[in-house]
RNA sequence: GGGCGCGUAGCUCAGUGGGAGAGCACCUCGUUGACAUCGAGGGGGUCGCUGGUUCAAUCCCAGCCGCGCCCACCA
């Protein structure tokens, strides 16, 4: 017998390593068919499980299983990233806490080994985390971006590629993180408001020149007085760039300044002498119209800087420091007591015109959470703008498909107007970059020392000593690799042949320019095919009041804290009934707490298939039933079927779960269940074996259906339910998923069970609304039944007495008894003779309230029939639903008249 | 500044060019042999506002209001 609650944490480890033992998620378990392949979103090695993966881990894990089961020989790629920044910093952090040497104490070898054993120590925990959600992954294929065959991918990118000419070194500004000393790309930026200040200044112009400004303003701004003044003024945001101005840009059109052709300012403090150039950059409008011009530390300035010939100061160490590029006394400052200092003496000089409040965005790396740098240095680059040509083409022809689609914009927007990707990172951690130095600076890039030392011997004529470039690659760069790297390439394996391009991408919105984009870059450039069909994007999941989970808010919800409360497949049932399309989640535990009821109510339903003997029959045929009850439940199961599989296969998760908790709870359990326990306990051999068999085929099914979502309830059902009947031939997650059930479908067979049920509704609703007491037994009187409903009377008899609590059901005799209350059930009148249990008077309102909200309704469909325009233009199909409801609504409004005409007598 | 999305029951959200739905919460009743992690019944919404298209708009279009997110160099 089983127990009245199913444990989870009881049963789901037990489940998951029977699956993981008979070997159930390896890939090329069904050779003959059609591959299906999704790889992971590879979390980061020494991560730990949060929601956002359970949700993107559930939804993956719902297509895999669910294509299994329709036959597909499915690979679910697992596999962890390395993340270099990440991780690097979490070892330096470690050292730090426990007073150990920092990692250029340590140096390079040292500290890598130092994270190799942090990768050992705990690279499993996140895998381990998957497991415990029920992620159906091929372990056995397990990779990690840095192991050796996907490192050897990584060097051939970038040796081809730079062979091709797509990766090449250059000197320019990069976004300089001053903690973690490293650039990093335009995406680990992150820009935040700050309230800040709009510092002007006066830069005097040199050799005597003057400029026209206004002095004084009437009521609308309007200019009134001018005066002519040896300074230009200018605005800035950050004052200690002014070390390194080496021009102030006008706009060409600007009148005010049109006389400064080839004139000078003596920059302040410094006493440079720099010109005044004409560029479109400066924007009249803006200030005082005349722009500094920092071209080592702005990436606007740059540009003007190049157009202009301007020479290019860099005022910066690597700590964002003041360098010996400034006046002595600045030498050394950091930035902003360089800054505070800067104003001071400017003025003290007399220099600052003025200083506004503003309101601005400061760029802050992502991880480090400082101001980033625009900084001058050598870094290497993507030619992310060629490779992106075959990348939108691909999703503009529908080679691959968003879902939903209106991401593909925000992908053509970015790809439009991508940036070369700086991938060279100051770190250690990671894939070390494959290029050499000569002594003389020249450059080799080759798969290995030995090659590049060739190739330096070719050139040279002679043996040359080499030094290794020092710098790793952006993590991004080898996850770009993912879907051809994890399948074995560069080597030309099985795998690749049979996986690629994947069928389905899942992840979410935050990493479609980080990860899905390059993916789609490297894809094409290299294996001459999108890496993916589809990409469904998922949202965010945020706690229940909306707000973003952060460790600093204190919100964070642990799925696996949900998990070990509720078990993975109430987390699972409520990750998926809530991730409809173009909306985040918020997840709110109660929620989970009400689908693990929803466990429960299934375990019941189990139990009590279990009770009334209803096993397994070996080659049952649903088909063959005769009772109009198993014959309906059928053709529920059937819809139900079509309902979750479209569902499913058109990435509507919520659809899916939402189908299955109707069937399951309000459908079977509700219904079918109650219906069967008169057959169940019955005289009737033939109909109990019918039914029983029935029961046991369709929980069978039920328990298919739901195993993609909620696999390890399921699992133990099918396991415990095997045990009772026809021995089970495969494990749950291996079994068919079922197909062509539409011949189930029995309208006439429908129609009388809907009947019945809206029979029962009716009385349950006029007993509690008439407060009759739940355990009086009342007597049912039919008027009006003709031949049909006078036999679905006769054989649901014992259905309706019991659930609708009834004495008896007899026709109506010809007088009817005093003050009976009335209800209309199609073409019959349903009599329930309660003189002595209820108040005449509320009666009478009940009914003349129901009359009311018919009349509305008639007079409603009247007017609209009587409406000219809709007659001639409503399609014929309108009009007649309409004329049909309208004639339904006017007979049963005369018998409930009748009804009250009655009861008026009575009183 | 550009782009995307959202505003439907108290809450969280589905949904559709032809009489608005779910879950939770709420109210009433219930120890009925699967299940109180349950059962039965019920109340509750001018579908953000204004206009337009249409025989018909919660749905399509335009504008507005409110709220998010993404991108962007505005000194």
């Amino acid at each position: 017998m089983l127990e009245k609650h199913y444990q989870p944490a009881r049963a789901e480890q037990r489940i998951y390593d029977a699956w993981e033992k008979a070997g159930a998620f390896r890939c090329g378990q069904n050779p003959g068919a059609k591959g299906f392949a999704i790889v992971i979103p590879p979390p980061n090695v020494t991560g730990s499980l949060h929601m956002g993966h359970a949700l993107n881990n559930t939804l993956q894990d719902i297509l895999i299983r669910f294509e299994r089961m329709r036959g597909r020989d499915v690979l679910w790629q697992p596999g962890t990233d390395h993340a270099g920044i990440a991780t690097q910093m979490v070892v330096e952090r470690q050292l730090a806490e426990r007073q150990k040497p920092g990692r250029r104490d340590m140096g390079r070898e040292a500290f890598l080994k130092r994270v190799w054993e942090w990768k050992e120590e705990s690279g499993g925990l996140i895998t381990r985390q998957l497991r415990r959600l029920g992620a159906s992954c091929d372990w056995s294929r397990e990779r990690f971006t840095m192991d050796e065959g996907l490192s050897r991918a990584v060097t051939k990118v970038f040796v081809e590629l730079h062979k091709q000419g797509l990766i090449y070194k250059d000197k320019r500004l990069v976004n300089w993180d001053p903690k973690l000393l490293t650039a990093i790309s335009d995406l680990e930026v992150e820009p935040r408001e700050v309230k800040g200040h709009l510092w002007h200044f006066r830069y005097p112009l040199a050799d005597g020149k003057t400029v026209r400004y206004a002095s004084a303003f009437d009521e609308d701004g309007k200019p009134t007085a001018w005066e002519q003044r040896g300074y230009i003024i200018v605005a800035t945001t950050r004052p200690e760039t002014m070390l390194g101005d080496t021009g102030v840009a006008v706009h060409p059109d600007d009148e005010r300044f049109v006389h400064l052709k080839g004139a000078h300012v003596i920059l302040p403090l410094v006493g440079r002498r720099i010109p005044i150039v004409f560029d479109a950059h400066a924007d009249p409008e803006q200030g005082s119209g005349a722009v500094k011009i920092t071209p080592a530390h702005d990436f606007n300035d740059f540009e003007v800087g190049r157009r202009h010939d301007l020479p290019q100061i860099n005022i910066f160490d690597q700590f964002a420091n003041l360098n010996e590029n400034v006046p002595q006394a600045y030498q050394g400052m950091e930035r902003y007591a360089a800054r505070k200092q800067i104003v001071a003496d400017l003025e003290a000089l007399g220099l600052v015109e003025k200083i506004d409040p503003h309101t601005h965005m400061v760029p802050n790396g992502d991880r480090s959470g400082v101001v980033i740098e625009p900084w001058l240095t050598d870094q290497w680059y993507v030619d992310a703008h060629t490779l992106a040509q075959p990348a939108i083409k691909a999703v503009q022809s529908g080679q691959t498909v968003f879902v939903p689609r209106n991401w593909e914009k925000t992908y053509f927007e970015w790809m439009n107007n991508i940036q070369p990707w700086c991938i060279s990172r100051q770190l250690w951690w990671g894939h070390q970059i494959p290029a050499w130095y000569a002594p003389d600076g020249e450059i080799f890039v080759a798969s290995t020392e030995a090659e590049a030392l060739d190739a330096a011997r070719k050139k040279f004529g002679k043996d040359t000593v080499l030094v290794r470039d020092e710098d790793v690659l952006d993590t991004w760069f080898s996850s770009a690799l993912w879907p051809f790297s994890t399948l074995g390439w560069p080597d030309e394996t099985p795998e690749l042949a049979r996986y690629y391009p994947t069928d389905v991408l899942v992840t979410g919105f935050d990493i479609i320019f980080f990860w899905v984009a390059r993916m789609m870059m490297m894809g094409l450039h290299f294996m001459k095919e999108v890496p993916f069909r589809t990409v469904y994007i998922h949202a965010l999941v945020r706690d229940e009041k909306g707000q973003k989970m952060s460790k600093s808010k204190g919100n964070v919800i642990d799925p696996l804290e949900l998990i070990d409360q509720f078990g993975a497949d109430a987390l699972r049932f409520t990750l998926a009934a809530q991730a409809a399309q173009g909306r985040d989640i918020k997840l709110a535990p109660a929620r989970v707490e009400g689908y693990r009821n929803f466990v429960t109510k299934l375990w019941n339903a189990a139990r009590f298939s279990e009770m009334n003997e209803c096993r397994r029959v070996e080659n049952f045929d649903p088909a063959s039933c005769k009772l109009a009850l198993n014959r309906w439940i059928g053709g529920e199961l059937a819809r139900a079927h079509v309902r979750v599989t479209e569902a499913i296969e058109a990435h509507r998760y919520n659809d899916a779960a939402n189908a299955l908790y109707q069937f399951a709870w309000h459908v079977f359990c509700d219904w079918y269940v109650e219906f069967s326990k008169p057959a169940l306990s019955g005289s009737d051999i033939a109909a109990r074996d019918e039914t029983r068999a029935m029961t046991a085929w369709i929980f069978d099914q039920l328990l298919i259906l739901m195993h993609p979502v909620m696999p390890f309830v399921t699992e133990e059902l099918w396991a415990l339910t095997g045990e009772w009947g026809a021995p089970r031939e495969t494990m749950l997650m291996l079994a068919r998923w079922p197909r062509d059930l539409d011949r189930l479908i029995d309208p006439s067979a429908d129609e009388e069970i809907e009947w019945v049920i809206r029979l029962i509704t009716a009385v349950r609703s006029v007993r509690a609304e008439l407060n009759v007491p739940a355990g009086a037994k009342i007597p049912l009187l039919i008027k009006d039944a003709n031949g049909a409903t006078q036999s679905r009377l006769k054989d649901h008899d014992g259905v309706i007495t019991r659930l609708a609590r009834l004495a008896s059901v007899t026709p109506a005799p010809a007088t009817l008894p005093q003050g009976a209350v009335q209800e209309v059930l199609g073409e019959a009148t349903l009599i329930l003779p309660l003189a002595d249990v209820i108040d005449i008077a509320a009666e009478r309102a009940r009914l003349q309230k129901s009359l009311e909200k018919l009349d509305a309704e008639i007079t409603k469909a009247e007017t609209k029939l009587g409406n000219a325009a809709f007659v001639d233009r409503a399609p014929v199909q309108v009009i007649e639903t309409e004329r049909e409801r309208l004639a339904e609504q006017q007979t049963v409004r005369a018998r409930l008249a009748e009804a009250v005409a009655r009861l008026s007598a009575a009183a």
